[in-house]
DNA sequence: ATATAGTTATATCGAAACGATATAGCAAAG
DNA sequence: CTTTGCTATATCGTTTCGATATAACTATAT
């Protein structure tokens, strides 16, 4: 995941690993310690991946290879997209652009069904919570509402991307 | 984290192995893997806060005793407010109730004040990157507004709930 | 001039969490 | 009667986390 992530943001160009946290932070939604960052820039190093180079000073600026390049597509094209968590749909989300348009398309629409599945279940609960005889805690209620409501939200963000996607690919 | 959880979750009732993660899923937010549980339960096990005792067949019951309960108290008066993670922020309100009903609107306006310093932020970086010459890429730019949307819905959310807790506290 | 504090940067450590999987009892369905 | 599925405890290897050490450079203050 954090992989993906690195390579991602090496595609456009080489960073060295202080420019990799701030970047990564800098989408919004996932602030990396260097305590995974440093370990999975050795990993990819060993896979072949990334390249390290000498940058100003003592930084190291690090270089997607080409079969890193290759390794990102197949990230990106495959790997069961309709259980990505959270932080993996926004991540794939925030590399959709190195994705074949013809391919966005559906990526969009497995995550539209998973959130469908979620919206359920999250109604089902939290009805079920306020019917109960016995009720369950005013703060429970809450969460379950807020999550049946921002699940809401969520969908209806999808389905304006979902339009965009349409029309562009309409366009082309 | 997950400690804290436990202990919330047998405050009212002793539970095994297998019913704890059960209950903790159907919290909603987050679903742990038996690789962080029992773990987690040695860990209690070893610092006094629950003990096992036998239940039906080979199930392990598991209950608090009282160094729990204090731990527990200790950890929803205490630790840091307004730098929850939004998961600590939700499992804190699901165990809201067992706070000191004084002590809980505070609670909830630290991270009010949290959650609007994302919402500066997020507004920030999404008004500076649709301004930008070199446009920033559609996706990336949708993943901004959705933080900027979504944090306002929880702002909103919260906001609901302070309310009713201050008119709870004002009918007590 | 030269302490002092802040920022950039790489790195490592121990603890915690994750995901997958092994094992086994027990209940219902075929 | 056996296979499938659910409940349940447990562990393994890997990844991630959070805190911290180290050091160089930069700006400010005395």
């Amino acid at each position: 995941m954090l992989d993906f992530a690195i390579l991602g943001l090496l595609k456009d160009q080489p960073r060295h690993g202080y420019e990799l946290k701030r970047a990564l932070g800098d989408l919004g939604f996932w602030q990396v310690s260097f305590g995974s960052l440093y370990p999975a820039l050795r990993r990819l190093e060993k896979k072949g991946f990334i390249e390290a180079t000498a940058g100003e000073g003592r930084r190291k600026a690090y270089r997607m290879t080409e079969a890193g390049n290759e390794g990102l597509q197949e990230t990106l094209a495959t790997a069961d997209r309709g259980k990505d968590s959270d932080r993996t749909f926004q991540l794939r989300l925030a590399f959709l652009g190195y994705l074949e348009p013809t391919k966005r398309l559906a990526v969009l629409e497995d995550r539209r069904l998973a959130l469908h599945d979620r919206l359920h279940g999250a109604r089902r609960s939290f009805k079920g919570a306020r019917g109960a005889s016995r009720g369950t805690d005013r703060y429970r209620l809450a969460l379950m509402e807020r999550r049946v409501r921002s699940t809401e939200a969520d969908i209806a963000w999808l389905d304006e991307l979902i339009a965009g996607e349409r029309s562009a690919a309409a366009g082309a």
